[in-house]
DNA sequence: GCACAGCCGGAGAGCGCTCTCCGGCAAGAG
DNA sequence: CTCTTGCCGGAGAGCGCTCTCCGGCTGTGC
């Protein structure tokens, strides 16, 4: 240990505890007190250490902190893709949607001003599955935000039976006690049914998300009852995958099928961005000769031409709210399972 | 230890390699040998500890292997906000816009298959830069990929100055020795500028981002510098924010003070779209009146109506090139200081 | 003056892993 | 038969931190 004008150095190696107990001229555990602010340390010492602390430049080594406290300040957001492969460009579709990037400042809003960083991570295997809650077992991860995907993902499950803390955004597909954060879903697609039938709208259609997704199945489930309830009890329905080209195509294909429709609901305002350019395109006025409703309300909604009647989804305040739920849950081992429902709101705008 | 049905419990406790050690009857040492896959060990001893590892689950600790080997299979992505304070929508409005998507997306992409996590971090403070910087020092993460975001910020610098293993997404506003990969927006710009020529506008405007981002100011000054090559020394400049609202506000600007404005080029695509919006609202009818270039050719590009005309900014590819370049020179301490630079493509739609 | 309580700070045992060093043994050379 | 070479596996020292335990000192009550 050389000092070089009131700057001390330890040769290559980072400054340690150690190094500065010895500068201090006290004792490993009381630099560590006075570091983490525990109990009543003589104030002499107190400024005697910091002084060491400040002329080291020393740093604690999160890492080893984390191997005996076990807690890591690290918060893992999951995204379980159960489904498709390496290869499969699902992913690619997955980040470039505004989901991803709204949940991920959702999560940030409450993670950060907390300290707590997001590891992302994304498992596919059944491998990586089984390494990643073995993982979060030993800590690797204070608890984990899992994002809801196609398939009856069984990782929901593995993590309760883990007694890992985590809580899902979306509901899980199969029953499974796991803490989430979630839509109303079915309202709001009933919503966007009212307005449609209030408007007047005879021959109705819908173009749906994947059905193993569980908000699109609630989507289709709620909008569905609610038209029946109102009398249309035919509603023709197409599917897409959430991406703007499947939701032109759909509405190609629904147009094609039923020259007569005057209304369209759409699972997700992208699919209806989609919509929109193939209702143009065959010489249909938006909202004059076919009406469209959205979901999300995504900065989608406000781009489209006419500006998207939609259905709002909060994802932001939800995935906050996750985090905030989840840090409870860190904090609390023997917090009960729980939920939170966020109620649908319809945002009238121009297609409809 | 009890056994039970095959199944190997050590209480409470997870198993350690010190359990799997007794159970195969052999040392720690052996044990963590084998699970590296280090040196020929006994083709039998190799065989005994597998199975002792299956029987009692054992799963490493990576935090404990992360601090003798100062390797966490981690990298950081950094966003640092140097501008704006915690209550500034300023990270919302950046999460929502597809450049983040884009990023995670390349860099996933390839750091997936090397099972390397991604960690986001976001440093806004002076204090938070520091005490990131020791983070990484310490070895938190092996590498970090550095945004570039607004302003003249110190990190850049402050992370080679510790040595730590970076690449920054954009070039750094200061000139720093750190490797990156950026796009020649200058050139990207030139094109725009080439092609609003060609079509023969006379009047070209430019909606601008902020000054102060590298990207932004290259594209000004390529765009300029152009339409001045071509006789255009002229061209009316507006600025925005690179969100959509920003750009619609600045086409009713630019329409305001010139008239007869017949070409606009847009620094991105968000802006376009709203200069798309203004116009139309002012009764312009795009590409007839007014052409519009854009640049980014992100999912916005394909969901205006018409489709613009934009630079394709091939960000994806570009983040997997920088966690390619990254893992590099983890490996590689002395590798050189590098930066790759992709050429833009002007991609013609129907805009202009 | 003595006993007991209370508080502060140090010693040291880990957390779970890696990796160097070294002993022991088998095989081949002289 | 001895010596050398080579390899395999164990012992044990850390990595940098936290935290329990305990000794010692001061203060209070009787």
């Amino acid at each position: 240990m050389t000092t070089t004008g009131g700057r001390v150095r330890v040769g290559e190696r980072l400054p340690t505890l150690e190094d500065v107990a010895r500068l201090a001229g006290v004792s490993r555990a009381t630099v560590s007190r006075v570091i983490n602010g525990i109990r009543n340390v003589d104030p002499q010492l107190h400024e005697l250490v910091w002084d060491a602390v400040g002329r080291t430049g020393y740093v604690p080594n999160r890492l080893a902190r984390s191997l005996v406290t076990r807690r890591t300040g690290t918060i893992a957001l999951v995204v379980s893709d159960s489904e498709s492969h390496d290869d499969d460009p699902f992913m690619g579709r997955f980040f470039a949607d505004p989901y991803f990037g709204r949940v991920v400042g959702g999560l940030m809003s409450v993670l950060r001003t907390a300290g707590i960083q997001l590891a992302l991570q994304i498992v596919g295997t059944e491998d990586q599955r089984t390494r990643l809650v073995g993982d979060l077992r030993h800590g690797q991860a204070d608890g984990v935000v899992v994002l809801s995907l196609p398939g009856h993902d069984p990782l929901p499950r593995m993590l309760t039976d883990a007694g890992v803390p985590a809580v899902m955004i979306g509901r899980p597909a199969d029953p499974v006690p796991i803490n989430y954060v979630d839509l109303a879903n079915d309202a709001g697609a009933a919503l966007a049914a009212d307005h449609l039938v209030a408007r007047g709208c005879q021959l109705v259609g819908m173009i749906a998300g994947p059905a193993d997704v569980p908000a699109s199945s609630d989507r289709i489930t709620g909008f569905r009852r609610s038209m029946a309830r109102h009398g249309h009890g035919w509603v023709p329905q197409v599917s897409g995958n959430f991406t703007q080209e499947s939701g032109e195509a759909a509405m190609r294909t629904l147009l094609a099928d039923h020259p007569h429709l005057d209304g369209v609901f759409v699972a997700n305002d992208l699919m209806a961005l989609g919509a929109l350019l193939a209702l143009r395109d065959e010489g249909r006025t938006v909202p004059a000769d076919v009406a469209v409703v959205g979901f999300d309300d995504s900065s989608a909604a406000t781009a489209a031409d006419p500006a998207l009647t939609t259905v709002r989804h909060p994802l932001e305040d939800m995935a906050a709210e996750a985090a905030r739920l989840l840090m409870t849950r860190i904090d609390d081992p023997d917090m009960r399972v729980s939920s939170v429902i966020y109620e649908p709101t319809l945002i009238k705008r121009r297609s409809a």
